[in-house]
RNA sequence: GGAGAGGUGUCCGAGUGGUUUAAGGAGCUGGUCUUGAAAACCAGUGAUGCGGCAACGUACCGUGGGUUCGAAUCCCACCCUCUCCGCCA
C-alpha cells in the first residue's frame, strides 16, 4: 500500500504512475474519501473530548453524591450522535482502504518507460547458447522419451497442468531444490525456513496478492483458506506486525515450497511442458532490510538467482521490467529468463524485486533505528532462487545429446548419487 | 471434537462500572553514594495509530459486536494459548 498521506498530496504523481503502468486506480474516489474521513474524524473527536470531559463532570457529582441527571440527558445525546458519525466514519474508512488497496506500487524512477514485455531492456547476458548438430527436441518430449515426466497420467489424475515426475526425473526435481537451498544458506548467507501452503485472506492481502488477484488464488471451499501461489507470502509476513531493531536488519530467508496458482487467463498458453503449471515447486528468496540499502540489495539478491545457473551452465540473461510489464506490490524488478533451445528464447525462471515500503505497510512491519527511536517501515525484497521445473526444463532442453540422453550438470551429480548421465530406457 | 483455565504495557503481575490519565514489581535512563563496580536510595519511564503547524485531542487492556451518560471491568460471537480426554501422521 502507499503512504495515503503522500498519495493525498501527489495525485497527479500517483495517476502518472497509473498511466505508465497501464493500470487503473479510482483516484477521484480516494481524495473524496480521504477529505472526508478527515473531516468526520476533526469533528468526532471534539466530540469525544466533550463527552470525556462531561463524564468525569457526572463521576464527580455521582461520588459526592449530587444530581447529574440533566448532564446524563445531554451526553445521551452526544452519545448517539457519536455513535452515528462513528458508523459513518468506519465506512468511510473502509471505502477509503479498499481504494488504497488497489493502487500499485510506485515504480522507481530508474523504471524503463514501456507497454508491455517486448519494451523491457537486457541488461546483461551470461553464456552462449550451445550450438546443436542434431535435431533437438523439446523439453516434454525428452522427459517422457526417458520415462522420467509422465504427462498423461498427471492428466488422468488432476487434469491439464500437472505434471508427474518418475524414477530419475522426481530425483532431478529434488537434486535442484537441494542444491539451490544449499547454496543459499551455505553461501549467501540465507535461513532456511519451512513454512505453511494454506494462508489466510489477510496473510495474502498483505503481500498485495489480494484483493486485487483473487482470480489467481486457490481458495479452500467455505474455510479462509488459499493455497500459497509464491512462499513470498509466508516468508514476507513472518514479521508482520512487528517491529524489528536495526541489530536485526538485513533478514535473509529462503525455502522451498510447492506453489499454485490457478493461471486464470494464461488458457492455452505453454500448454505442453513445465513451463505453467497449476502446482510447482520454488524455491524463494525473500530479504528484509533498511530502506536506504534495499537498491544494492535488489542487485545482490538477482545475482544470487544468477549464481545457481551459472553453477549449473545455463545461459541465461537479466532484463529490466518496463513500467507497463513490472508487477503490481514491485518499485522495480529484473526478471532472470534463462535460454530454452527448442524454443529458440529466453524464459523467465526469477522474478526479483524491490517491493520498498509496499509490502511492509500493509502488513506493518517496521523496525527502530534507536532504542527509543520512532519505528520506520522496512523495505522488502524477494526473487526466485529458482523456478524448480522450468530448472527441470532447461537442464533437459540444453543438456541434451543426440542419442536422446542428458547430461546431469557437474555441480548437480553429487544431489544425484553420482548419476551423471540419464540415459533412454532400453527398449 | 469434548471439558476446564487463561489472553492486561518490554517482561511479571494487580485490577468485576466512575481520580485506571492501568496499582505494584522487574527492566531501562539519569542521579546520590563508591577508587571502580555491585547493593542501597532518589527521580524519570507503556507502546502504537489517527487528526493538528503546534499546544493538544482521540483511539488502543486477544479480535469484532452490544449494553451504558461512562467499559480493561457487564453481555454475545470469534481467534489464540495452556491442561486433561478423544481422534490422528
Amino acid at each position: 500500500m502507499l503512504d495515503m498521506k503522500f498519495v493525498r498530496d501527489n495525485i497527479e504523481l500517483v495517476q502518472k504512475n497509473l498511466d505508465t503502468r497501464h493500470t487503473k486506480g479510482d483516484l477521484d474516489a480516494f481524495v473524496r474519501l480521504y477529505d472526508e474521513r478527515k473531516a468526520i474524524i476533526q469533528e468526532v473527536e471534539q466530540l469525544k473530548a466533550k463527552r470525556n470531559a462531561v463524564t468525569a463532570e457526572i463521576s464527580q457529582l455521582k461520588r459526592n453524591k449530587e444530581n447529574a441527571d440533566s448532564k446524563i440527558a445531554e451526553m445521551k445525546e452526544v452519545g448517539a450522535h457519536i455513535d452515528k458519525m462513528d458508523a459513518h466514519l468506519k465506512e468511510v474508512e473502509e471505502d477509503l482502504k479498499q481504494v488504497a488497496l488497489m493502487l500499485p506500487n510506485m515504480c522507481d524512477a530508474s523504471v524503463p518507460v514501456g507497454n508491455d514485455e517486448s519494451d523491457n531492456p537486457e541488461k546483461r547476458k551470461w553464456g552462449q547458447p550451445r550450438k546443436f548438430d542434431f535435431p533437438i527436441q523439446a523439453h516434454w518430449d525428452i522427459g517422457e522419451n526417458l520415462d522420467i515426466l509422465d504427462f498423461g497420467r498427471a492428466v488422468k489424475e488432476s487434469g491439464a497442468r500437472f505434471t508427474i515426475y518418475k524414477g530419475l526425473g522426481a530425483r532431478l526435481e529434488r537434486a535442484l531444490i537441494n542444491f539451490m537451498l544449499d547454496l543459499h544458506i551455505e553461501k549467501q548467507g540465507y535461513t532456511e525456513m519451512m513454512t505453511p501452503y494454506m494462508v489466510t485472506k489477510q496473510t495474502l492481502t498483505n503481500t498485495g496478492q489480494l484483493p486485487k488477484f483473487a482470480e489467481d488464488m486457490y481458495k479452500l471451499q467455505d474455510l479462509d483458506y488459499y493455497l500459497i501461489p509464491t512462499a513470498e507470502v509466508t516468508l514476507t509476513n513472518y514479521y508482520a506486525g512487528e517491529i524489528l531493531s536495526i541489530d536485526d536488519l538485513p533478514k535473509y530467508f529462503t525455502a522451498h515450497t510447492a506453489c499454485f496458482r490457478a493461471e486464470a487467463g494464461s488458457a492455452g498458453r505453454d500448454t505442453r511442458g513445465l513451463i505453467r503449471q497449476h502446482q510447482f515447486n520454488k524455491v524463494e528468496m525473500v530479504k528484509y532490510v533498511a530502506p536506504e540499502t534495499s537498491w544494492d540489495e535488489l542487485e545482490k539478491l538477482t545475482d544470487n538467482a544468477e549464481e545457481v545457473l551459472r553453477l549449473l551452465g545455463l545461459p541465461h540473461h537479466v532484463i529490466t521490467l518496463c513500467t507497463g510489464d513490472i508487477g503490481f506490490g514491485s518499485a522495480k524488478t529484473y526478471d532472470v529468463e534463462v535460454w530454452m533451445p527448442a524454443q529458440n528464447c529466453y524464459r523467465e525462471i526469477s522474478s526479483c524485486s524491490n517491493m520498498t515500503d509496499f509490502q511492509a505497510r500493509r502488513a506493518n512491519i517496521k523496525f527502530r533505528r534507536e532504542q527509543k527511536g520512532k519505528p520506520e517501515f522496512v523495505h522488502t525484497l524477494n526473487g526466485s532462487g529458482l523456478a524448480v521445473g522450468r530448472t527441470v526444463a532447461a537442464i533437459l532442453e540444453n543438456y541434451q545429446q543426440a542419442d536422446g540422453s542428458v547430461v546431469i550438470p557437474e555441480a548437480l551429480r553429487p544431489y544425484m548419487g553420482g548419476v551423471d548421465v540419464i540415459r533412454p530406457p532400453k527398449k
